[in-house]
DNA sequence: GCTGTATTCAACGTTTTGGTTGAATGAAAG
DNA sequence: CTTTCATTCAACCAAAACGTTGAATACAGC
């Protein structure tokens, strides 16, 4: 005989489905970049630095606990995530990390080494002085997240290019760089190297996909 | 050698162990208790039917992800929510499982029986109608939550003793019933059991936790 | 001190999850 | 129709999570 669960009990385990997917770095790590936009499975294979079967499998999980969604298209599955609400999720998971789990504190003030003037700069703010052409705004995403969609007049300079293409930058005007999110370890790095280069450079505090879901203006070119 | 993790590969795995924690059946409903108020671990075991030391280690899990406290009270040891946006979370996971999930979109429509008149009732439109005297609040959770604070002015009864208490309630105005949260199974059988005596009977929309972190008002008694 | 009660710990077997490998499927291109 | 490539599936082993048991610890009351 089968066992007999109460409704109760089964709404948990509906809800211990979606927890569970968020429960494994690689799956976190997928998501990330998922909320960049669309991916196929050996795309997302190769930037997670994992087999594409194993990708396939992790994949296939999220879809279970409706975080993604799968279509294909020609030869390839494309995914995406399947709820903005999502990205409340992470933030809400991210707050609570930083506030209550050490190793979090720790890793997040190595990262700004810089300390002082690495403050990251809020969305609103970088929004205002963008618009009275005060700062560059800089995507140091690779090409594809991009071409996804950006800030708007945002340059896009891709992290491991950033070296031999720092002369397109102004040097006049304060670089603010953006990422994939508020941990996301591209603008980090990128922001350390400008600053090692003479650049006034700031961090915005979010990345794109928290920008979007905060209603501000995104474009695709 | 030891494994040598990138700083956001410790990221991520910090971030999954507070999704592993939301992983388990169990330890969301034992959150879901915590959520409304303080409780011992004996306390938990007896509500969520499980045995003490197994109650005792999920409560560890969930402390190690920062997002429950302990302390330290005599012979017992009262554990809380760690922090509110934990609510933000769970009510997060609510939407997207409602949205994505089969399953759950099943259960939920099953508890709504009565379907027109069980609509809920949002938690501003109640705040205006119990201000004008038109309704009848009922916390029908257990008398140790409600005594851990309620929204002012409700009336408790619990569950169990709807059926033998239910001459307490006025017959004339309308009652909405509340409990832990927005899928909490008390509040649907409270208001199912007052639709079959007669009563008219609605079914707040949140619980007292997404009440309180809305920042509306909480008594103690 | 001793006793009773609440909680945690350690050890154990069981179940579930994670990752790899190699084969199978599905669609496009020749 | 065969080849090719992206993806999924199935089988397998290794690792981690679950739950129980019985012992250990912590505190209150005597």
């Amino acid at each position: 005989m089968a066992k007999t669960a109460s409704p109760k009990q089964q709404l948990f385990e509906q809800l211990a489905l979606i927890g569970r997917a968020l429960g494994h770095s690689a799956r976190l790590e997928l998501l990330d970049y998922l909320a960049q936009g669309e991916h196929s499975v050996e795309d997302l294979a190769r930037a997670a630095r994992l087999s594409v079967a194993n990708t396939s499998k992790h994949l296939q999980q999220l879809r279970a606990a409706g975080l993604v969604d799968a279509r294909r298209d020609g030869k390839y599955v494309r995914y995406t995530l399947a709820d903005e609400r999502l990205l409340d999720m992470l933030a809400a998971m991210r707050g609570i990390a930083r506030t209550h789990l050490d190793t979090v504190r720790d890793l997040l003030a190595s990262y700004l080494q810089g300390r002082d003037g690495l403050e990251p700069v809020p969305a609103h703010d970088l929004m205002r002085r963008a618009r009275d052409g005060l700062v560059t705004v800089l995507d140091v995403r690779p090409a594809e997240e991009y071409a996804q969609g950006h800030i708007p007049g945002a340059l896009n300079i891709p992290l491991e290019r950033l070296r031999e293409r720092i002369a397109e930058l102004p040097v006049d005007r304060q670089i603010v760089a953006y990422c994939r999110g508020p941990w996301c370890v591209l603008s980090f790095d990128a922001v350390a190297g400008l600053r090692a280069a003479g650049f006034d450079a700031r961090r915005l505090e979010d990345g794109l996909p928290e920008w979007r879901r905060a209603g501000l203006p995104v474009v695709r070119e």
